[in-house]
Parts: C-alpha cells; structure tokens; sequence
DNA sequence: CATGAATGAGCCTTCATTCAT
DNA sequence: CATGAATGAAGGCTCATTCAT
C-alpha cells in the first residue's frame, strides 16, 4: 500500500531530522533517543528499527548532513574556477560562515559537524575525511597560489590553520562570543564577519609574500 | 601509619586533580563520580562530602586550573607593560598556546576550558567572567593600541577575534588537526606556531593601519 | 510461551498489588522501588515506565485502593436512604471498621490509608478530597438529621470527629491496642466493636439532643 | 574544667532538644542526624559519641519526653483521688488533649509519642509500658467506676478505647482535621474539644449503665 | 512492518556510621 | 573529650536496547 510505504518513509524522514537538531544541540552524549523519538512523533522502537541504535542513527545524520552541506554551501560559491585566488578565498570563508551560522531551518547541520570536532564520537574519522578534508585541499589549493609555494609545505600549512581558525572560532566559541560581545549574528553580521576574515587575511598573506 | 594518614588527608586534592582529567576527557555531563573517585582511590562519598556534588568538584577543579594557569603562564610572559605592543601581542600569544597545548602533568588545563566552550555546562558563565574576560581585555589593549582605535571599537572586536580564533583553532580542532597533519606538538613547534600567529596577525593590522 | 507473556502483561497490576503492600507496611519513604519491583517479580525500571516514579506508582496505589473500597464496603452497606438515620449510622460504622481491619488479601487498604494520615506524603491532599471528604460529609448528613442540626454546625462537627475517632483508633493504635489487648480481631469481634461504637455515640446523641 | 564540662552537658541537651523536635516533625525514619546535629549546632559525629547512634537518641528522647509529660500533664490535673469519677475524667481527657496539641517549646513531646503509635519503631514496646498502659490503667479505673463493673471486663475495655480514640483522634488525623476544618487549635479550643469528649462520653455512659 | 512493554546497566545523591587524630 | 574526614550501603531515576506480538 502506497499509504503504509509513505508513512514508513516518513518517519524515517522525521526520525533524521529530528535527530539532527537534537544531536546537534545536545551532541552525541548528550541526546536521548527518547527525546528524539518524541520530538519525531514516532515510536521509542522506531530507532532502533531503521537505524540500528542511536549510533546508527547519528550516523545517517552525518550523511545526510554532508550531502545538504555540499548541494546547499558548495565551497566555490559558484564562483568560476577561473577566477582569481582572491575572489575564490572570499567565496570559501564566505560558504564556511553561512554554513556554520546559518539560523534556518537547516540551521544544525553545522552545529552538528562543529560539535563532532570538538567533541570526537567512534565517526569522527568519517566525517574528517568526507567533509572536512576536501574543504581543508581546496583552501589548501587557494592559498598556495597566493603565497606561490606547494600546497603541503608548512607555509601554506600554517596560513591554511590561521584561515579555518579564524572561522570556526565564531561556531566553536559562540556561547562565550555571545557572551563578550552580547548581540546578534544575523546574515548581515556574518557577511561582515566574512569581509573581515578575507581582508585581514589577505592582508597577512601579501605581507608575507613580500617578505618570503 | 603514616602512609595510611597521608592517603586520607589529601583526599581532596587527589579529587581535584583525578577530576580535571576525568572532566577534560570526557567532559561534564559525559564523566562520572565513579569513575573520578575510583581515580582518585577515594570513596564515591568523598566528592559530596568535599564538593557538595558533582558540580561544586566541577567549579572547583575549573577555579584550581585558572589559578595554575595564570602562575605557570602569565599572560605577559614576564615582559614588562612597558615594552612595545608587539613584543605584548607575541608574549600573550605564546603563553596562550604554551597553557592550552601543555603536554605535561597538567595537560588537562587546555582540554577542560575548551570542552567547557564547545559544550556548556551550568557553570559556563562564571568561567567567562572569572577567567575569560580578564584575558580578552588584555588582548583588546593590546589590539588597541596596535589599531591606534578604541578597545571597544568594532575593528579592534573583529581582529582580537581572528586572533583567538588562531589561537583556539589548535585545541578546539585538535583532533582534526591531528588527522590533517600528523606529527606530534612539542614545545620548539608550539613556538613555532606562536611566532607564526604572531606574525600573520602584525602584517593583518600593519595592513590594516596602512589602509584604515 | 503463555506465562512468559501473562507474567509479561500484567506487570502492572503486579506492581500495584506489590506496592500496595509495601507502602502500607513501611510507609511511603519508608518504602523503596526495588523491594516493590522485586515482590512483584518485576524490573526495577517497569515502575518508572508505567507509573513515572515511586510517587505516580503511590496515588495509582490509592486510587484503586479507593475503588475497592468503595465497591466492596460501600458506605451505606445496603441500606436504603429511606432507612432511618439509626440504621444508616450502624451502616456506616461497620462498613468502616470492616474496611479498615479487612484481614482479607487486601488487608493493606486500611492501613495504607492510615499511614497517609499519620505521616502525610506530598498526595495528601488528593486524597482528602478524593475520599476522605464524600465519607465525611455522608457521615455529617446522618449526624445532623440525629441531632436536628445544621451538617456544617459545631456541634454536628464535634460529633463526626467522635464517632471517626472510634473508628480510626483500632486501626490507627493497632500497635497499642494489641498490646494493651492481646487477641484477635475476627469478623464476628469487628461487628461488636462496631455495635458498640453504634450504641455509644448513639447515646451520647440521644441524650444531647434531649438536654439541648 | 567546668567551662569544658558545662559545654559538654550542653551539647548533649541541646541535641536531646534538637532530637525531640526533628524526631516529632519527620519522624525516625525520616530524620537524618545530620539535620539534627545542624540544629543542635553540634559536630555531625557527637550523636554517636553520646548516645552511640541514631537509634540511641531516639530513645533517649522518648526517655525524656516521658518525664516531662509526667510532670506537666499529671493525669489527674491536680484533682484529688477524692473527687467523684466524673470530674477525674474531665481531668484526664483535658489533660491527654493539652498534652498531644500543646503548642508550646515542649510540642512535640505529644508528637513524639503518637507518632510512635503510628509508625512503630524498635522502641515501641518501651513506649508502651512505660507511657500507655499507665494512662490506659488510670482511664480504665475511673471507667470501672462510672459503670460499676471490673477494670478488665469488656464493657470497660470498649469504653476505654472509645475515649481514647476520641482524643487521640485530634493528634492521629491532624492533617485531615486540619483540612476538613481549616481553623486552629487554641488552648480555648482545645478546652471545648476536651469539654465535649467529657460530656459526650458521659452522656454515652450513663446511657449504659441505666440499659445495663 | 511497527509497537507497547520490559529489561539491565549505570548514574548521582543521601545516609548512618566509623576512623584517626 | 571532641571533631573533621572518610566510608560503604542503598535509594530513586534515566537510558539505550531488546522482546513478543
């Protein structure tokens, strides 16, 4: 019966969802299935039925979560790949920002990821080599063209760091930034943030060309 | 027998320390009294009967560890206030990095203040008080003067952010970082790493007052 | 197998027959989930499952308790409300000594409300108005067509507690009045005992009506 | 020293004081030593160091209690063995009302004991014959005369236990009483209650002794 | 296919007691 | 003589999982 298929499909749809959001604001320890299950509308069994366990489920999570993150933020930013390193590096900070601060409904996909860094669970390695390691070489690509060196030697290494950590400061220490600096990071804020990011980085690396 | 009175009479301390490790690794809410007091070799009672609970061994281990921190490494390194911005800049960077990625006894300093900004627990907000502001007001001085701006002005917000951002990135993505660039963090690469955030920061603002 | 799922499916009656006994031997801090759990051959979790916790598990205790009572002593014990208020007074009496020193399988229902009354639990409150209140106010209706008063008026009042004062001594001073009295209450000893607390108060009713 | 000496004997009253309330207000079960030290102002540990432990100061507590209640509540209330068996009734009656709901320092006296009727503890025994069976016996022999018939024969026996339950109703129900008759219980009101258990049990007597 | 019911492990806390000075 | 410190035993509760229909 169509009826039963779609209903079945349903909760499966609920139950990623709702464990999304709730792994993401409480992480992996943290969430209860129960909560997750009660928040999907569906049945406490239900988890373990689809996924296997709560592992399993924080699992499909991430995968469904690299799959949005690429098709919704992809790290061009639809910027040519003809185009400038300058430009390219400002769509990449531009894309790392919206993804992880977005406030939509989606809004917990990068949480979710941010709080996998912070607080590794057995899929850490996983996510590490499906999400973040092809962000981490197409950075790595950018600025070895701005510093004109190999894409694996330790300048471009370290800038690369200055880079990733300059972004995701504002997702992995947003309870103490809402706290030093009271206010909200609305779309505006975030294009800011991204407009800071690339001219104090850019600056540094045109400096250091000059030097080098 | 003296050993005998030895091992009860700083039981608390052993819980002090046992409880930094256990709540740096596995968090707050992830760490158990068991598993503290059984590391401690003291009985489970011990931590109500010394701390109240599991909270009150929290705060404590945290206020121990921002005293350790502010002895062992003293945001100015021992450069006097006289000395030049830069020289400060390098100073609070470095005994920055030296604190969070100290590989010795005490190692579990870093860990546990990161864990606490990446996860929250109830007693996040007198940490940012107590041990959070006092540094990022010294940065914001330091910044400050480098800007030739107000300690409060958005330009010097936005920079002192950047460099924490380089900062935090080595703990807070740590176990990322690991997997990106294997190789061990000993003290020679974290003056390294000091010196290269130091310098990418300085061109960013020498830039930046060129062009402001 | 077939017990398996009987001893499966009614675990919750178990519990509530279990936790009757238990709470009316030891009182409800007195008394503790696992001996409950364990006489009901039950797991220790199945409490909070079906009832939310010790304390649902309780006023679910006495709510049956009180359905029992009602349906197997009710208060008028047959007799018609045309019947004289004399008749409806020895009704009552008896149906409350009965229920309270039921010796029966249920003999806990007495004493569960007792304890309730001596060291009341946080549902107290419940109870009196549930089923304290309906008794009391049918017992004050037959007292004030004694006395010719109003139901509400002191010297109806002074009376109801007289006549619940007899009654709930015997289960209320067991403790004592075995020990005082050494011997047992049968059913043929119930029936005195309530004929005589029938005949005293109704002498004490006549002659104050009389005097008044 | 004397100054040590007094201390000490004051520790051990003020704990026997701080015992009495705590024991009357929650109960054996439910005080914990801990509240009592803290009340007592004393050492968590000189409850063991006196009395050898909870179970130790709880009888001594009764041991006490029952000296007091003898010498403020004489069971004759000062009436000479002399006056006529009515006028030692009303004596004793008042005197069993003041002593369970005197509201005074020495409260809980009255708690302490019916309490221990309730919910008996290891020391019930005790309590019984040295502080029942002595009113018991008074109020037998006083019954034994109005109606003209042996101290232990059954007439008195039920009569005695109908006075009793009528008294000890107002310290046994008090949560309910208080609920179903929201007023307090002044030393006037308490009075009138012992006026009217006189006079109802009186009338109920006389009653019996002309049918007789 | 999906679910209500049941399970066992583990957690934090509280308590009366004992110990060593 | 008195006490701060430490101990072991329970107690109520939550959780992820499994079971039988």
């Amino acid at each position: 019966m169509a009826t039963e298929h779609q209903r079945r499909h349903d909760t499966r749809q609920r139950l990623l969802r709702a464990g999304g959001e709730v792994f993401a604001r409480d992480g992996f320890r943290g969430a209860t299935v129960r909560r997750i299950a009660q928040r999907a509308k569906a049945n406490l069994a239900a988890i373990a039925y689809h996924f296997g366990g709560k592992e399993g489920l924080y699992l499909a999570v991430l995968e469904q979560s690299f799959a949005v993150a690429r098709a919704k933020y992809p790290p061009d930013m639809g910027v040519a790949t003809e185009a400038g390193p300058e430009e390219r590096l400002r769509a990449f900070i531009t894309a790392m920002l919206l993804w992880m601060l977005d406030k939509g409904k989606l809004s917990w996909h990068g949480k979710l990821m941010i709080r996998e860094l912070a607080d590794p669970s057995p899929v850490l390695d996983r996510v590490v080599e499906e999400a973040i390691r092809p962000l981490h070489d197409r950075l790595a690509g950018i600025v070895g063209e701005l510093l004109a060196a190999e894409a694996d030697s330790d300048a471009v290494r370290l800038t690369v760091m200055s880079i990733l950590g300059q972004c995701l400061f504002y997702r992995n220490s947003q309870p103490v930034v809402s706290r030093l600096y009271p206010g909200r990071f609305d779309a505006a804020r975030i294009r800011e943030l991204a407009e800071h990011i690339t001219a104090f980085s850019l600056r540094a690396l045109r400096g250091e060309r000059g030097t080098g």
